[in-house]
Formats: C-alpha cells, sequence, structure tokens
DNA sequence: AGAGTATCTGAACGCGTGTTCAGTTCAATC
DNA sequence: GATTGAACTGAACACGCGTTCAGATACTCT
C-alpha cells in the first residue's frame, strides 16, 4: 500500500536525479560528491541511498535513460520515404533533441570513462545502435546513387560529430532558434554526402 | 650552474608531464591523484611538487603547451593560395595533428571545465584564434564565390567538430592511415561548404 | 676528502570522500 | 489515539586527497 499524500519520495527521488545531472554536467562525475548533491536537493547525504544503491548508478541510471530515450524517440518516428528524406529527418531530429537537453547530452558523452566496464558496454551497445540507423540511411542513399560517400562508416561517425558538437556552442538567448540551426546543420549534411 | 650528469630534474620533470597527460587523458583530471602520477613515475607523491606548483598547474600547463603547438605549426605553414587550397591545407593539417596526439587533444577538450577561471580564459583565448583562421578561409571562399555558406561561424564549429571528431573513434592498428583519414574527410569538408 | 646542492623520501597535516546505520520525525491508517 | 512505516537526520567508519617539510641521499665541484 504506497501511501498518496504525505509521501516524498516521488518527489525527492526525480529532484536527485535532476540535482545529479546538473552537477555532472556541470563540474564532472568524479568532481561531484554525494554531499553536493544532496545539498542541492535540500536532504542529507544518507538520504540519497533511499534512491540510489550507490553514485555509480546515479550516473548510470541517468545515461541509460537519455540513450533509452533517444532511441524511443527514433523509434517513434518510422524510417519513412527515400534516403535523402529520412536523413533530412534524422539531421533534423539529431539537432533538436540535444538542443532540448544539453546536461544529458554533455554527461552522456564526457562521463563514459568514468562508467564501470559492464555498464560501459550498455551505453556503447545503446549507441552502436543509433550510429547504425545513420549509417543504414547513407548506405541505402549509395546504392540507390544520390549520396557520394566513400566510406559510410567514417561519414556516419563525422556527420554525428558535426551534429552533436552544435550542443557545446548553442546558447538560447543567442541569435538563433533550434529549428534554424537544424537548416544550417542540414544543409551541410546533405552536401556532404550529396552525389 | 646546472650539472650534467646525475641530475634527474631534465629527465624527472618531461616524465612527470608524461605520466600526468596519459593518465588525464584515461581517466579524467579530477579522478586522477597525485599519488597514481608519482607512481606512475617511480617517486613519492612529494617530489613532484620539484616541477609543479600544484595540481591545477600541471593540467594548465599540459593544455597550453597542446595550444601553443597548435597555433605554432598552424603560423608555420603559410595560408598561400585560394580558399580552397588553404582549406585543404587546413583540413589535412588538423586530422593529421590531431592524430599524432591523442591524450593531448581529449584532455584540452575534455578538461576544460576543470581549470581555474583565469586558466580556462588563457586556453579559451588560443583556441578561438585557432577557430578565427578557419573562419577566415570560409569568409574569403564566400567573397570569391567558391564557398556557400550561410552562416560562417556556425559553418566553422561544424567543420571543427567533425574533424576533431576523429580522434574518438580512430585506432592506429585500424584500416586507415592518417592520411587516407584526411582524404576521407577533405572530401566531405568539400562538398560540404562548396558553392 | 670535504663542501655544497639538487633530488627525493616518508611522515604528517587537515580535510573531504562514499557509504552505513541506529534513531528521530511525522503523516496515514486502523 | 495508538500503531505503523516511509523518509530522513546526524554521527560515524575507514580511507584517500593535495600539499608541506625536515631530513636522508647521491651526485658535482673544489
Amino acid at each position: 500500500m504506497a501511501r498518496k499524500t504525505g509521501s516524498h519520495s516521488d518527489i525527492t527521488g526525480p529532484r536527485v536525479q535532476q540535482a545529479a545531472l546538473r552537477l555532472f554536467a556541470r563540474h564532472g562525475y568524479a568532481a561531484v560528491s554525494m554531499r553536493q548533491i544532496a545539498a542541492e536537493v535540500g536532504v542529507q547525504a544518507g538520504a540519497l541511498y533511499n534512491y540510489t544503491p550507490d553514485k555509480q548508478s546515479l550516473l548510470f541510471d541517468l545515461m541509460r535513460g537519455h540513450m533509452e530515450d533517444l532511441m524511443a524517440e527514433r523509434a517513434a518516428r518510422g524510417g519513412q520515404g527515400g534516403p535523402l528524406a529520412r536523413l533530412e529527418e534524422f539531421t533534423r531530429f539529431h539537432i533538436a533533441f540535444h538542443l532540448e537537453r544539453p546536461d544529458a547530452v554533455f554527461v552522456s558523452y564526457m562521463e563514459l570513462r568514468n562508467l564501470e566496464p559492464k555498464n560501459f558496454a550498455v551505453i556503447e551497445g545503446l549507441r552502436r545502435g543509433y550510429e547504425n540507423e545513420l549509417q543504414g540511411i547513407l548506405e541505402d542513399g549509395v546504392a540507390e546513387g544520390v549520396f557520394a560517400v566513400a566510406d559510410p562508416k567514417v561519414a556516419t561517425l563525422a556527420v554525428i560529430a558535426m551534429l552533436t558538437g552544435v550542443t557545446t556552442w548553442y546558447r538560447r538567448e543567442g541569435r538563433l532558434s533550434p529549428a534554424e540551426v537544424g537548416t544550417l546543420y542540414w544543409d551541410m549534411v546533405r552536401k556532404a554526402v550529396a552525389a
């Protein structure tokens, strides 16, 4: 019988995750202490252990959650249309998705080396799946003659690096909207792989 | 009167830097202790302080050295020829330079947030200078009508992100030589900004 | 041989770490 | 109104941190 009112766990739990994400993104996993996270939430350090078995799980759960969101949203949009249309959709989606969650993106790309090997393998597997979708689009395009890329694997990694790089400079208060950024990048991606 | 033989400082000093670079690249600045660095060199932790005033300076000196190397090598190769030739030279140089120093690159891009504000400003200034060279090439190309980029600033950051991303997947033992990688990327860069 | 000094050791300093846990608080239930 | 149990505190644990420094070591120079 879970209590409905007066129970804080369904409030504190997410707040722990939020605080951890924020702090990990700003200072890095290794540089953030459990006491800092607790202070941000407004509890003592010991209370965090009602919501995570340990610090490593806090990091892993954040990264797995981010990657699963990514894959789920990707699966929701079907790969419809020809390679060019699919590539445009992928490009704009990637930009929009990443600009919406700068902290999660930052943590997921920077803290891979702080994952225990087993956890690392899980995240790496999810990422590989995401990359494979782009690679499939490029390969289809090459087969149909609409794309010309000498090495689809390298092109995949190059395009993803370029797109993800947007998170390092984009600022909400800046002169460009996410959609405008998407258009700028789509223009470059399209030309880069064009036949 | 510096002693020539028997003096270890000119051996230990560089070894400290090497060890710090290796460990920072693999585990991150915050996760590496002075005792770990000392163990890698084969001395006690206290001995490190003959070669650096503190841990922060160790990081800063590594990053500054890397950026200064980058700028020096860039200055050595003049910006000769038209925008297309200069862009090709820049692209191939960037790939080759970065593939030669994976550890320094990794540290310089990942540990910016662990720099004290003053040190951060120095490194950021150097990087800005490097980016400006690429931006200048793109702007010249646009002026001459050989490039078509809607936003030179964004294009600069996009190209650099794409090129630097090569360090995340390239392995010396892999199927591609640095020169081959350079050619693959140049093909994509050239098309991405072409008029 | 003796003096001088660059180099390093080993112990210590105060402090922060992740984690555990007995005990307190307090709203929901009976 | 008594009981229950989830949520949390506050103190403690063993340990590692960056840094300092008096003293040992090992070498060069006179």
